[in-house]
DNA sequence: TGTACATCAGTGAACGCGCGTTCACTGATGTAC
DNA sequence: TGTACATCAGTGAACGCGCGTTCACTGATGTAC
């Protein structure tokens, strides 16, 4: 019935698909086509929180006004693309990590799904790597409500792993949280990094998830400093 | 000589002290006026990034063009900023490291020197803590600089402890990265924190803390998973 | 100590700009007959 | 199938605002005599 493409922006309107090109006027505007315009503007420098109303509109090609039929305000926006990106993030950690059960460590599976991510220049990562610290309420809290999916995901695995190995691990929760909020700094900073240095970040970033693996178990066999 | 007030905004004049009243027109502006001023509009749910000249100016009680005389623009009082917040906390952090050599452990001692700063409400920390992932270049490069420094002194530390305990340490500089990271990016969620949980919170940040100074010393006398 | 004068720190007014938000509109979509 | 009509998604124009930056000024500071 529709000629189904639902995720770029210039999008087939349902019906008459833009018929004999009244110009000025846009067929059929959908959320996907704001947010979609608002991804193009944002990139490794250029944060969500600094897009305007009418930048986002322009590069919609819609009038600033057309906007506020989608979204109440920017920061709904905003919040909106936090959640699509934290989706996003987690289904593609879900299929390394479950690679990873079958192949090597869990540890280097994930970071480096993690790393090739970033490398291909996601901005949807980007969007959660960087504006965890700034914006409006609504907006922190989303990014805090992300990383704490992460959290809970990255626990249960720590438990799997602890049982099939026979290891130890006190606090997973804590272990989990430790990890997450570890690798996102360093992969906010990994972004401005010149790409020949990629390989060692990953292999820095590896050791330091093994840093604290290796501590929990430690600590659990014997808690002291 | 001076009156010698050099730390607030409504600072004596060298000699004549805003003599006989002349309204509308202050005597002397110091660069350090302005960072105070700045320093008054900053606070935990508001970003250094976020500030206007014209805003800096009201809060200084100067004429906004007067900015110009002291700084470019608002990137280089921004840099200000952060340089300043950097030295005074590496400060504050130096001091309870000495203490930490002679009482119990330099982790927990650091751990909660930095806290009790947090708690403070410290305008300084607050802007280390969140400005390093939004902002100009320069912006972003002066905070990455004030965190190796930390991560430096920490790696010192580090090796000295490990030396004195008799325990492994492998990739002194990896680890003092990692916690360094760690904290900070814990610390700029602590902010939002309501108070009743700051020692929970304490106890967990110092807990990850050891996780990886444990997971350290443990790689270094077993190097596998 | 007084006086004339150069310097330049601080100023008020004005600029053009992009912003968020409002308003009344218009014309395409879909429905009732 | 064709026509009349209600709905409401998208619009262009306009608003008032705070912004960064410029300009020519003025009057206090400090110096030379």
């Amino acid at each position: 019935m529709t000629t189904t493409i639902t995720d770029l922006s210039p999008q087939a309107a349902p019906l008459p698909a833009a018929p004999h090109g009244t110009p000025g006027r846009k067929a059929v505007i959908s959320r996907d086509d704001i947010i979609q315009a608002a991804l193009k503007l944002v990139g490794p420098h250029r944060s969500v929180s600094t897009l305007s109303l009418r930048e986002v509109a322009r590069e919609a090609g819609i009038a600033p006004n057309s906007f506020y039929r989608q979204f109440r305000d920017m920061d709904e926006l905003a919040v909106a693309l936090i959640d699509l990106a934290g989706r996003s993030l987690r289904g593609i950690i879900g299929e390394a990590r479950q690679r990873a059960t079958v192949d090597r460590s869990v540890v280097r599976g994930s970071v480096e799904a993690f790393m090739e991510q970033l490398r291909a220049d996601d901005k949807l990562l980007h969007i959660l790597l960087r504006e965890g610290t700034v914006g409006s309420p609504a907006f922190k809290a989303a990014v805090e409500r992300e990383l704490s999916f992460f959290e809970d995901e990255l626990r249960e695995d720590l438990i799997r792993l602890a049982e099939a190995n026979g290891t130890g691990l006190i606090e997973p929760a804590l272990t989990a949280k430790a990890i997450t909020r570890l690798v996102f700094a360093m992969g906010a900073t990994a972004m401005d990094l010149p790409p020949e240095q990629d390989a060692e970040f990953t292999r820095q970033l590896e050791v330091m998830v093994r840093m604290i693996v290796v501590g929990t178990q430690t600590l659990s066999e014997n808690p002291s400093a």
